[in-house]
RNA sequence: GGUCGCGUAGCUCAGCUGGAUAGAGCAUCUGCCUUCUAAGCAGACGGUCACAGGUUCGAAUCCUGUCGCGAUCACCA
């Protein structure tokens, strides 16, 4: 039982006793600094049910759990609120507990039980990954990893935008302009060179454009009837009609992307378990509008189009097949929502991790779930985000302003060396191991730069700064755990015996109470889907850790006891922040 | 115009279901490297929590309104 349990129960039980009257719940918070005390038991609410002056309920408490508790040392009364001295014992036997806990803070997976299926990047196949998929795939592959140390049983996928007019149009490029060239042919990353004829398209369509309006034509009219256009649309209808040689063509530039994409991914170091296509899923949901027509969730318009009255819920109309009986957005998302938990039956619940422009669209999409009647339709997300801006402003993938994601995980590995070397930190390390380090610290600060502010907020990403290494930055928060592996290094002796008769600094008890509430942090992470509540946390820890680590010489120790007892936590605040970290998909260097 | 989100120090951001004198980092200034890594530590300076009301013992936090910024409101995805 948690000491903040038993002094909820312990105040409950003295105002009982002493007033007679019973509590629902008992408020407390961290002592703060400038009080003498550990934890705070605030007065103020009781007083709903308790008459009387404050200061004396407050005193009258703290009696009462000073003698009935063991492990509250002495009490102090301010004003309402009533500051607890809690005892050394405690912090050391707890202590001692968890560092034996292989994977404090954990909680293993439930075999029963549902899992929850976390969606995130989601590309298009004509383009390379930008800064924009960073944060979204970042942002995922946290939430997921934040989920699966909360005890949740966890899918990471992936649903790929692979057809529609905007894969043929690089498709269009390449057969005009290509010249039978090759990802090889050229030494391009593959979604690199596929994008480079999504580009070339743009290029040509304007060309022509400007063309038809010298020729006479008005802008609407020449955006229409541009031939390059027009065979990117008559390709989309062979794609359909399943033409062989479209397909085939088809299928050959989409391998390229993926190859390229896959390098991506693992640089970042993310992961899916599954991946979707949209070619297969873009014909489902018709099914699902039948049987909701027959429901009565959805109805029928004069012209045959479907849609979804959500007025009652202060929502528009929202369409969900067109006229011509073809399907939508929104009916291929229904469709591919009930698929995947056709395919997965163990699927209790969703996560998609998709930007903030998009809220609308999964506010309906949830509401129609719902009305649909499945159960699961309570348990879905969506993880918004806000925008990665520039300082030039949007990124435009057409104006060329886009900040490619290859390209910046060089940049950051590149800033890393150059700060190294000023430093000097990394003399007498071979050249391999020393790159693998600048991209440990380079990835590190990007992540934790992205993970660290609320997602909802939009970032402002200046490429030229770049990154801080200084202050609440990843590569801050890895010097630390650098430095305490320099420390473990250094203890030889064995410091795994048991300790008896520590006397703890007030440093070493705030390091304590750092790491106690660790558990809680990253369930409460699981529930808010919050990476930056971790990023945050570990910073915090950091900040102790370090002072504590300046104030307190550790191998200067008075007695033996004392040193094992540093070295010993200097190791689980070790421990911790590479857990955390890795929460974040931040790696840790041993050296640096 | 309707809906949603955001607005906290010069800049970038924390601030949990309302609690004590609103916290960090950067920038500016002052100290600290012969003992475990100074990418660090200790400190100074810096605030009308956009604005105005309301709720109460108590509001950056909850409610209403106003202003500013952004997104969205397609038989596009």
């Amino acid at each position: 039982m948690s000491i903040h349990h038993t002094i909820s129960e312990k105040v409950k039980e003295a105002i009982k006793q002493l007033y007679g009257a019973d509590l629902e719940s008992v408020e407390l918070q961290t002592t703060r600094k400038e009080f003498e005390g550990d934890i705070t038991v605030v007065v103020f609410p009781m007083l709903r049910q308790v008459k009387g002056n404050p200061v004396q309920i407050g005193e009258a408490v703290g009696e009462y759990l000073t003698d009935n508790v063991e492990e509250i040392d002495s009490y102090n009364v301010v004003k309402g609120f009533l500051n607890l001295v809690i005892s050394d014992i405690y912090y050391l036997n707890f202590f001692e507990e968890i560092q034996k806990e292989g994977n404090f803070g954990f909680v293993a997976p439930t075999e029963e039980g549902k899992a929850i299926m976390v969606e995130y990047s989601s590309p298009n196949t004509n383009k390379p990954l930008h800064l924009g998929h960073i944060r979204n795939n970042l942002l995922g592959y946290a939430v997921a990893e934040i989920l699966k140390a909360s005890g949740k049983r966890v899918y990471k996928t992936q649903i790929i935008n692979d057809r529609g007019i905007h894969i043929c149009k690089s498709m269009i490029a390449w057969q005009k302009y290509g010249n039978q060239e090759t990802p090889q042919s050229t030494s391009l990353k593959g979604d690199k060179f596929v994008g480079n004829f999504y580009v070339k398209f743009d290029q040509i369509y304007k060309e022509q454009i400007s063309q038809l309006i010298t020729n006479g034509k008005t802008e609407e009219e020449a955006k229409k009837e541009a031939p390059i256009i027009k065979e990117a649309q008559e390709m989309l209808r062979k794609w359909e009609a399943g033409n062989e040689e479209v397909v085939s063509l088809w299928r050959t530039m989409n391998e390229w992307v993926y190859k390229g994409f896959e390098e991506t991914y693992k640089a970042l170091g993310v992961d899916f378990d599954s991946y979707y296509y949209e070619s297969n899923t873009y014909l489902l949901g018709k099914g699902n509008i039948e049987e909701g027509l027959a429901n009565g969730v959805f109805f029928t318009k004069d012209d045959g189009s479907v849609w979804c009255d959500l007025t009652d819920e202060g929502l528009d109309e929202k369409l969900v097949l067109r006229s011509d009986g073809t399907s939508v957005y929104m009916t291929q998302d229904i469709g591919t929502a009930i698929q995947r938990v056709k395919d997965n039956p163990s699927i209790g619940g969703m996560i998609y991790t998709v930007g903030n422009e998009q809220d609308y669209h999964f506010k309906v999409l949830f509401l129609i779930l719902k009305k649909l009647g499945y159960d699961w339709a309570e348990n879905l997300h969506h993880l918004s985000y806000g925008m990665v801006d520039l300082p030039t402003g949007k990124m435009k993938s057409r104006e060329g302003t886009v900040v490619d994601a290859d390209d910046l995980i060089v940049e950051m590995t590149k800033t890393a060396e150059d700060i190294s070397k000023d430093l000097g930190k990394l003399d007498g390390y071979s050249e391999k191991d020393k790159l693998e380090v600048y991209r440990t610290i380079g990835l590190g600060a990007l992540k934790y730069y992205i993970l660290k502010v609320d997602p909802r907020k939009r970032i402002l990403f200046n490429p030229e700064e770049s990154v801080d290494f200084q202050g609440n930055t990843g590569p801050f928060i890895q010097y630390t755990y650098a430095r305490i592996q320099a420390i473990l290094r250094k203890a030889d002796f064995d410091s795994n015996q048991e300790l008896t008769g520590v006397k703890l600094n007030p440093k070493e008890k705030e390091l304590i109470k750092q790491l106690e509430i660790y558990p809680e942090v990253i369930q409460n992470a699981a529930n808010e889907l919050s990476p930056a509540l971790i990023a945050n946390y570990i910073y915090d820890l950091v900040k102790v850790y370090n002072s504590f680590f300046q104030n307190v010489s550790i191998f200067g120790a008075d007695t033996e006891e004392e040193k094992i007892f540093r070295v010993q936590i200097s190791g689980k605040v070790g421990e911790t922040i590479k857990s955390a970290l890795g929460l974040l998909g931040i790696s840790v260097p041993e050296r640096m």
